[in-house]
DNA sequence: TAGTCTATCGGGAGCGTTTCCGGTAACGTT
DNA sequence: AACGTTACCGGAAACGCTCCCGATAGACTA
């Protein structure tokens, strides 16, 4: 194999010291424009290409950032990855994606690994133990900042949705539709959540629901939220609960998906009960991922605006990179109903307003 | 910010020369058993974290390796890449991967970036122009290796599933349940597919049907291969042609997708025109990945074995880089028929072989 | 004509490692 | 007592780059 061309060489080739070729080919003021010619046409026809490693070595930084996903593919953060590669791309920095699915150890070890990785920063995505992540960055002087929020408190620059929006928004659009007994699927994230607390995007999500109900005088029932632990696999008590419930009879004519992941088996057990979806049951999601448009009938959802969110934390990122001060909070976007069939109406249901 | 802390930092505050701080942390034999302890103790007290940048000038190697995967996120490719990024760590090598979606320039423009990230070898799995992404690799002197093939000659070690052979399990299936007009819904992607050639995937995949067909004596129709641009919105034409089809009342009992992720489409339009699965139409997809569970029914689908195609990538690769010889061919791997509702016996069939 | 200024360039240090090589001290051997 | 061995350690070079600083030559000013 060829052995790597440095800068040395084009500087020999061409004829100029090392130090112009380097101001040559970093557009640097002070080199005639015919030697930059030269030492650019040089440069191209050795192959040369600049050793990144060296490049950090010298100037500290690497012009990459990190993001922390949960997982390689599947969730409602691929497109905020991808926005964020684009609007790093488009500052010259580099992205690169780290899943912590099946990595033993957990954040603490994410981090530690991210230690040997050359980057400036870390954009961490809605891990578990998200605040670990972050203070393990702090200690080893990364710049991070955290999208959506699994950890109660807000001690790092937060991205998220206006989640207690997004679901009030999801459930006047039920009600609106004349439902009345709704009930709420909630995906466990792994740690308690706290139904009326300030913190985790699911409390917020509880409490949007609730400010819908209570704006329309429909009184709180309990026993309709649902807990679900595994979408794909329906192991939680409360799942089956519910299932005993609908099975014995007792009717919902409505349901909030917090997480379009579970829409999936919603549909699958309200089907397996013999409730059609939108005709008995409406039902809402809420982050419009791709598995909302995968499922039938297609699900209405929230949306949340991904491609801003993943822009503006590598903006924030790059700014805490630089130097410059952000604010320690949590900087919310706000969302939007995506109506599909799961909420097509099915007859000429009498609405509580009287509008059609 | 806490400057960082540096090799000379540790042997200051040890009292020892550099070198031998950097052999005791290395665990070098020539470094006597207290002195190692030492060196270990301050550079834990001082917080030292090696500079993998210097590190990787020095020695010319990153430990680290690349996947260039076609989007961040939802395919079959995701239990690849997981697998790879568990065989990597194991051997101590760091994987990041690089989506190619949204990256404008295609091919060419990511390894362009690639040559900027230090990595001292790419995985390059299902994307777009492999074989000009694996080029440019060369050209770079980068150690590469392909899995899943959309290019048509192997020029690179390239590893795949046993796509042919897998088809054909999918479509003895369906004749196994009694079925005998079985349609096969190829997805289109962006090369121009040659039926009876060698290459493609989905070459390989068309085969197999024949291969069913022609064993069990049911003769070929042309006019049963429907192909689809895009898995999400159905705009290609010969899958509208299936539509006006059906709503004619031409008649198909089974269904071959050949990419799971078309199966949702495939569904609802069936179920559009009336027609159920598994009870009027039974389906089999290709892939396994997790659209197959999601959609209703589950999908019955040939699963290939991600996890050890993942591995055997990272272990290719790394004895290319390590200047091992690896031959270029293609090492192909077996699949597995997974059974789900999607072919459940609707009714008793009566069956070619006479069965149950 | 002498002095100053500008444009252009090269030398060289230094980024934090690893590793070669040479040096010292302690020990064992004749 | 003189030598060779062994065990341990430190100095320093090198990896490829950027950038500070000083040098040179020509142009311009007084």
């Amino acid at each position: 194999m060829p052995r790597k061309v440095t800068l040395a060489d084009v500087s020999r080739a061409a004829e100029v010291g090392v130090a112009t070729v380097s101001r040559a080919l970093g557009d640097h003021p002070d080199v005639s424009e015919a030697t930059r010619q030269r030492v650019r046409a040089v440069a191209r026809s050795l192959g040369y290409r600049p050793s990144a490693t060296a490049r950090a070595l010298r100037t500290g930084e690497y012009r990459a950032i990190s993001v922390i996903v949960p997982d390689a593919g599947w969730g409602w953060w691929e497109p905020v990855v991808r926005a964020a590669f684009k609007a790093a791309a488009e500052v010259g920095y580099y992205l690169m994606a780290h899943p912590v699915a099946g990595t033993k150890g957990g954040a603490a070890a994410i981090v530690e690994a991210l230690a040997n990785v050359p980057t400036d920063g870390v954009i961490v995505i809605g891990v578990p133990d998200q605040d670990g992540v972050c203070e393990a960055c702090d200690r080893i002087a990364l710049p991070a900042i955290a999208i959506d929020d699994t950890s109660r408190t807000v001690r790092f620059p937060t991205i998220s949705a206006q989640n207690r929006e997004g679901a009030r928004l999801a459930v006047e659009h039920l009600i609106s539709l004349g439902r009345r007994s709704i009930a709420l699927l909630r995906p466990n994230i792994g740690v308690e959540t706290d139904n009326w607390g300030d913190g985790l995007f699911i409390d917020h999500r509880t409490l949007g629901y609730r400010d819908a109900l209570d704006s329309a005088g429909i009184a709180f029932d309990e026993s309709l939220i649902i807990d679900c632990t595994d979408p794909f696999n329906e192991t939680r008590k409360h799942w089956r609960e519910l299932e005993a419930e609908l099975s014995t009879g007792v009717r919902i004519d409505a349901m909030f998906c917090a997480a379009d992941s579970m829409a999936g088996a919603a549909l699958r057990t309200l089907r397996a009960h013999g409730l059609k979806v939108p005709e008995d049951v409406s039902i809402v999601g809420f982050d419009d991922e791709r598995a909302a448009i995968l499922v039938d009938p297609q699900l209405t959802t929230i949306r949340q605006p991904y491609e801003e969110m993943g822009c503006y934390a590598v903006e924030l990122l790059l700014r805490k990179i630089q130097g410059e001060h952000v604010d320690i909070r949590r900087y919310e976007f706000v969302t939007e109903l995506v109506r599909r069939s799961s909420t097509d109406e099915p007859e000429r249901l009498a609405k509580p307003d009287g509008t059609t």
